[in-house]
RNA sequence: GCCGAAGUGGCGGAAUUGGUAGACGCGCUAGUUUCAGGGACUAGUGGACGUAUGUCUGUGGGAGUUCGAAUCUCCCCUUCGGCACCA
């Protein structure tokens, strides 16, 4: 054996040895129960990056886990391979997106590999392979039969650098999730999904989601954004027609002093239309529409608006006000119509008072007066109702309900919610996707492809426009088609693509029968396995690809293909991996390898020599260059040494903050472990561990072998209870430590079975994290079979308590003295001894005591109220 | 502005059923090792005072509940994340 562990050679032999025994395969074993796990599938970019790394690791372990502990489990991984990078690195690096993918996926794959993680790759899947996307067709073929899926012409978010419309989850803080670009709004015609019908359904089951963070199902329910108010007509002025306005305070409709429409309403050409308003209006509508979604800045926040030259009857005063269109009103939310009440909501107050218009107050703060000339501000609060007819003196909060009932009995209002989740819209306009399986006919409109026309192939040779782009539409071969419907020769298919969060949505149901050639999935396949049982991933998902994966289901379980709505049982969202930044005054940001330490606070540019300043600690990313990449540490630390400090340095869900000196910390326990294991094995080879109870045992061995129970019980629970690899880590530590402490040359045979047994339980603890190590070590004690097909090792209850306890006495609550006794004593015995300690006597003198407390639970401890 | 999470040594982090604050690791200090270097091993290490048995102090800040608070309650501050004209 050698003096230390090289892992190059070891972690290769044990990799090819598991792949010789088939040992991450898995099928349905109707005997055993399954256990899903599913780390979110990797976008294939080039190199497998440190996150990655991490969000791995951590599922590896529960898999590797779950199968000591007897789950039939399904580990998979795949490649979420569309998207534009693609294209834009066919662009610059003169290649093609196929081609560029595909080899990153045998990269990246091999990075994978050299990690040692459990996957079954016979069920590998690439989203971008007809055999896979040809089944998104046709569910999209499904769901336009069903009216899930529709075509409407409608203001989007475009990106003019990406060339393609965004759905509304992937633009934050108006600019485009991908290139930052800000959004425009754009007319166009588009294909939706009705995730709007399941809106509620959505909603409702954030709250059973109890293996999901709350910070997630939040978020979603933020998005989605569930709200109850009351629908109000207002009768146009000289008109049959009414305005309808969505209200979440219809008790302050007395004060709803003027309308306003959003520039996209209908209604604001209509009413408009004629009157000597007729230009302002359309000069104001033309340029709110060119206007980038929002403006930056300050401007963002100025109101503006047209009066359109019309006036409607408000329901409740049955006064004439005047209706305008307003920059700040969205046609998308609510109605696209509000009542505007100055008095009561700063928006409307801020628009009345540029544009001169009468402020009434309805609702008044107790014990104050406001006056609409007077007030600086909009009042939201509660508080009494007062310019409100026979609603006057109610409270606001019982108005709400009563105002709406009356306007309900007058035909004038109703109850109802809305919701800020929108449908989702799915056209792009990009090449590197799953074409949308549609034929445009002059004659026939919209013609669904025949379903055994599938799938419609998008063409992998064609050559990708140097300026960005789609060049479908420019491909005539693959545009132009006969009508499935009336045989038509000049029809066309449509052009776009589908968004690349289609493929994820469903990807893990591929996975259960990842070559099922007669639909999305096998049925059979898909009832064994889902739902997943443990998903792993970033936060960053939490209102994308985690909301369309639940709607999915839905629209699945409608049409009758599964039987579950949710498809992810527990979620995990692990944290970012950081590192601090360091920039030169000539060079930027540097890479770490571009910082030399001179000494100790004294670092410098490799380039020039300058003092190199160290930033804060963000996350890792190229354009900051505080990355680390993972091959350099394969090379320096092997995969197992990397795996250790991942989930050693931080719990899974917390930021991960990546130092040099930690991970050379986490090289050093191995060795320490690997040394530990060489004296041991000098003395333990073949020896029988020990694993009877602990009453009998000499002193020393004793204290051994119960400090071994306690770590498979410490470790079992922690990766059981919340998966915290680091406190399960330290608690081995601890053994490993106390292991050395013990004369190992000397041992009887009594110590030589509690070495084993020690040695043989930190290798099957350790197991799961650094398995090739742990298989190397457990071959060389001279074991057969493989490590990861040992049951999970057991702890004895009755090898839990050490004899002796310490008790720790307070005198008002600070700690004075302690002693030691035996576990068993009385609370009577602990306590006269307390009293009678020497040091606690000083503490007393003067004092009378009050009282005396004492406690044997984690702790034993002694309180002595005294003054 | 609204919603959420988090603030503990020089650092990463333990301890949240209220019960010895700082496990484990990093770093640092001293020592040991035929120790070139790296490494390994032993001891120490929250702060202040003290030769010392020790005393005081200490979990972002301030109040409170309690025999006892990092942990529970209230107020405030800071940082991070999400949403943001949502009527």
């Amino acid at each position: 054996m050698d003096e230390r562990y090289h892992p190059g050679s070891i972690e290769d032999k044990w990799q090819k040895k598991w792949d010789e025994h088939n040992l991450f395969k898995v099928d349905e074993d109707p005997d055993k129960e399954k256990y899903y796990l599913l780390e979110m599938f990797p976008y294939p970019s080039g190199k497998i990056h440190i996150g990655h790394v991490r969000n791995y690791t951590i599922g590896d372990v529960v898999t590797r886990y779950k199968r000591m502990n007897g789950f039939n489990v399904i580990h998979p991984m795949g490649w979420d391979a569309f998207g534009m990078p693609a294209e834009n690195a066919a662009i610059e690096n003169n290649t093609h997106p196929a081609a560029w993918t595909y080899e990153n996926i045998d990269y990246m794959r091999a990075q994978l590999k050299k990690m040692g993680f459990s996957y079954d790759w016979d069920r590998e899947v690439a989203t971008c392979r007809p055999e896979y996307y040809r089944w998104e067709q046709w569910l999209f073929l499904k769901m336009f039969e069903n009216g899930m899926a529709y075509r409407k012409e409608s203001y989007v978010n475009w990106c003019e650098k990406c060339q393609t419309v965004l759905a509304n989850e992937q633009v934050e803080q108006d600019k485009c999730w991908r290139c930052s670009q800000v959004v425009q709004q754009k007319k166009l015609y588009q294909w939706y999904f009705k995730i709007t019908d399941y809106a509620e359904d959505l909603l409702v089951h954030c709250d059973k989601l109890p293996g999901w963070p709350d910070k997630v199902t939040i978020m979603q329910k933020n998005w989605i954004g569930k709200s109850f108010g009351s629908e109000l007509k207002f009768q146009i002025d000289g008109s049959d027609e009414d305005i309808i306005v969505f209200t979440t305070r219809p008790d302050t409709v007395f004060g709803a002093t003027f309308m306003c429409l959003a520039p996209e309403h209908p209604l604001v050409e209509t009413l408009s239309r004629g009157t000597e308003q007729e230009g302002a209006v359309a000069e104001f509508v033309n340029r709110i529409s060119h206007q980038e979604r929002s403006a930056t800045g300050i401007e963002k926040y100025e109101k503006e608006g047209v009066f359109v030259g019309a006036h409607c009857i408000n329901p409740a005063t049955g006064e004439k006000i005047p209706v305008y269109t307003a920059n700040f009103v969205l046609m998308e939310y609510g109605t696209g119509a509000i009542m505007s009440v100055p008095a009561g909501d700063q928006r409307d107050f801020e628009f009345a008072r540029k544009y001169g218009l009468n402020i009434r107050v309805v609702v008044q703060p107790e014990g104050e007066s406001l006056d609409g000339n007077t007030m600086p501000e909009a009042y939201t609060g509660p508080g009494i109702m007062v310019n409100s007819g026979e609603f006057n003196g109610m409270d606001n909060k019982s108005a709400i309900d009563a105002i709406t009932q009356w306007l309900e009995m007058e035909g004038r209002g109703k109850k109802t919610v809305s919701f800020r989740l929108r449908d989702w819209g799915i056209s792009r306009q990009r090449y590197w996707g799953t074409p949308i399986p549609i034929i445009h006919c002059a004659d026939c409109g919209v013609v669904p492809v025949p379903e055994a026309d599938l799938p419609i192939r998008l063409p992998e040779d064609a050559n990708i426009l140097p300026k960005g782009g789609s060049p479908l539409p420019t491909l005539a071969y693959f545009q132009k088609t006969d009508c499935p419907k009336c045989g038509r020769g000049d029809a066309r298919r449509d052009t776009d693509t589908m968004d690349t969060f289609v493929e994820s949505s469903w990807y893990y149901l591929r996975y259960c029968s990842p070559r099922y050639d007669r639909g999305m999935f096998d049925p059979d396949a898909v009832k064994y396995w889902m739902p997943v049982d443990q998903y792993i991933g970033g936060v960053e998902h939490a209102v994308l690809h985690l909301l369309y994966s639940r709607y999915f289901m839905r629209v699945l379980n409608t049409l009758g293909m599964i039987d579950f709505k949710e498809p992810f049982t527990r979620l995990l969202t692990q944290g970012m991996v950081c590192k601090e930044t360091m920039t030169c005054p000539e060079h930027g940001y540097l890479f770490p390898f571009e910082a030399e330490r001179k000494s100790a606070d004294n670092l410098v540019c490799t380039k020039c020599g300058k003092p190199v300043e160290v930033g804060r600690v963000i996350k890792m990313s190229k354009s900051k260059k505080n990355v680390v990449d993972p091959n350099e540490l394969l090379e320096q630390y092997g995969a197992d040494v990397t795996r250790l400090f991942c989930l050693f340095a931080a719990p899974p869900e917390r930021d991960l903050e990546w130092s040099e000196e930690g991970i050379e910390g986490s090289h050093r326990f191995i060795n320490r472990v690997w040394r530990l294991a060489g004296e041991c094995m000098k003395v333990v080879k073949g020896v029988t561990p020990y694993t009877g109870p602990a009453d009998g045992l000499s002193k020393d061995a004793k204290a051994l072998y119960i400090k071994a129970n306690q770590t498979v019980k410490k470790v079992t629970e922690d990766i059981e209870k919340s998966f915290h690899f680091n406190t399960a880590i330290s608690s081995v530590m601890e053994l490993v430590n106390m292991m050395y402490t013990v004369d190992i040359e000397s041992a009887d045979g009594e110590m030589k079975s509690i070495l084993a047994f020690g040695l043989e339980n930190i290798l099957l603890l350790l197991s799961p994290i650094v398995p090739h190590f742990c298989e190397e070590l457990y071959a060389l004690m001279g074991k057969e079979s493989f490590i990861l097909e040992q049951g999970w090792p057991s702890f004895r209850e009755d090898a839990l308590q050490t004899d002796e306890v310490v008790v720790v006495i307070q005198v008002n609550g600070k700690l004075r003295s302690k002693f030691t006794t035996g576990a068993g004593a009385s609370k009577a015995s602990i306590e006269e001894r307390a009293l009678a300690d020497s040091k606690i006597q000083k503490h007393l003198e003067g004092k009378t005591i009050r009282k005396v407390i004492v406690i044997q639970k984690q702790q034993t401890l002694v309180n002595i109220v005294a003054n």
